[in-house]
DNA sequence: CATAACTTTGTACGGTGTAAAGAATTAAAT
DNA sequence: ATTTAATTCTTTACACCGTACAAAGTTATG
């Protein structure tokens, strides 16, 4: 019964953390760490050892306060997985210097192989489902920076924003089957190829015929390229929804002259 | 040490489960219930509390045993989920009558918005990180009618586990967002949009030099469709993915020729 | 110096996954 | 028919989880 605009203020208390827009208390002891130490070290842990690795006690001891003192910083855990997603979103937001150079679908597949990398150096982005957008200051910097791999080609602002969240999309869906060969291969040493080597016995002895496709495309793709090479999909639908994206701005060129 | 094949039959013991291919047992006490009573009390706890409603104790209360009974049946948590995972891959896996007449654009079509749709009904398959691929009769089932949807219009097998994966991986994408949105309505009666205008004072009082792109486009795209329409964004990719998709279909054919 | 505001800490509760041991049940071996 | 072995079910227990609550310590203001 402190707060009358109670509702609201908890919707937009994250987004103040995020923004640095909270007004630091003039009583009281100074903390013993800053909010940003504490994400830090819940980070690195999630890095090393996985979102489930990621307790309140195990990040308030990494960051050097005692398990609830954690609390006073941060609201309830799923407040500091939002503030975690900001917090690695910084890599990507800052182009490279050839960028200027570069044409529209050059600097998309940029943004899409350097989302790519991002989604494997922190696969528990993935694992989190956030209770809304997290609209941090590093999130939208990359926005930015994707945003102006499109601009000024001729799309409007709609599009613009189509095109970037779509192939942002697609890289989350892509990227899923190679982060978790990438984390199981870490965690357990064997890799999606070994595994198919182990349980290939085991298919052997099954009845196809309700499959046919499969187990002719199966077969071939698996003799090809193994289960082991989601990059190689990756890939391929990229350039799929690029060229489609290009049909499109040439079609929307060719009209408007 | 009754095994002497352990790590092998630990790898295969999912797909022998998931394909009826273990031995019953002839001596002991008949089991009180089936293993696909517990996976399917379980994925009944799923779709209606979400995947954090899935205890061990929850799904054998429901199913009608005792906490650890539920381990005679199953090795273990994750291999629960596995078993969920398949066990709710059965819609998609049967084709519309008018499939035969169907071109494969439209076919794909299909196959992206079933997919899509399976999604929306269990939103925690997006959540459940698996160990391995789940090479379930009814996942297989499903690939199968996929693949049917890109045979015989001139792509070699690899091809079309390319295109079947990629579409696959861009709507598991896409489809995140919405699957988000609507989870977080269900459970708290407030809609993405709703959300939006409670923060937007917020943003109002933030300097928005940094991010002139997005704040352009931003405020434009939220003024048409707020952040509401994850299905907009859906469609929009999934037709410039096809497109693209033709062009490959078209080049493949023409230089057939 | 008292008080109010604030951070920190310790204790505690109900929940989780599951290990371990024992009792009950069934089929095969004697 | 009785023992034996295999299997299921149940009880108890443990370490860990997120976090509510109360008390103690710390700092700026009245």
């Amino acid at each position: 019964m402190a707060e009358e605009i109670s509702g609201r203020s908890d919707q937009t208390r994250i987004l103040q953390l995020l923004w640095g827009k909270t007004d630091t208390p003039k009583r009281g002891p100074k903390p013993k760490v800053a909010l940003s130490d504490i994400v830090a070290a819940a980070v690195i842990i999630a890095d090393a050892e996985g979102l489930e690795a990621v307790s309140t006690r195990r990040v308030a001891e990494a960051a050097g306060v005692s398990a609830m003192s954690f609390y006073t910083h941060v609201q309830s855990k799923a407040e500091l997985l939002d503030l975690m997603l900001d917090h690695v979103s910084g890599a990507g937001s800052v182009p490279p210097p050839e960028w200027p150079q570069m044409d529209w679908r050059a600097r998309m597949t940029l943004v899409a192989e350097s989302l790519w990398q991002h989604y494997l150096t922190h696969p528990w982005v993935l694992q989190i489902e956030t209770h809304r957008p997290v609209l941090g200051p590093n999130t939208m910097a990359a926005y930015e920076v994707a945003l102006s791999a499109v601009a000024d080609i001729g799309l409007d602002e709609i599009e613009m924003d189509l095109a970037i969240t779509s192939l942002a999309n697609y890289v989350t869906g892509a990227v899923r089957n190679a982060a978790r060969a990438q984390t199981v291969k870490e965690l357990t040493g064997m890799s999606d190829d070994q595994w198919w080597h182990a349980v290939a016995p085991f298919f052997e002895t099954l009845d196809y015929s309700a499959y046919p496709l499969s187990a002719r495309v199966g077969s071939i793709a698996g003799e090809t390229y193994g289960l082991g090479d989601p990059g190689r999909a990756f890939r391929f639908g990229l350039d799929r929804l690029l060229d489609g994206m290009e049909l499109m701005i040439a079609r929307k060129v060719s009209t408007r002259k």
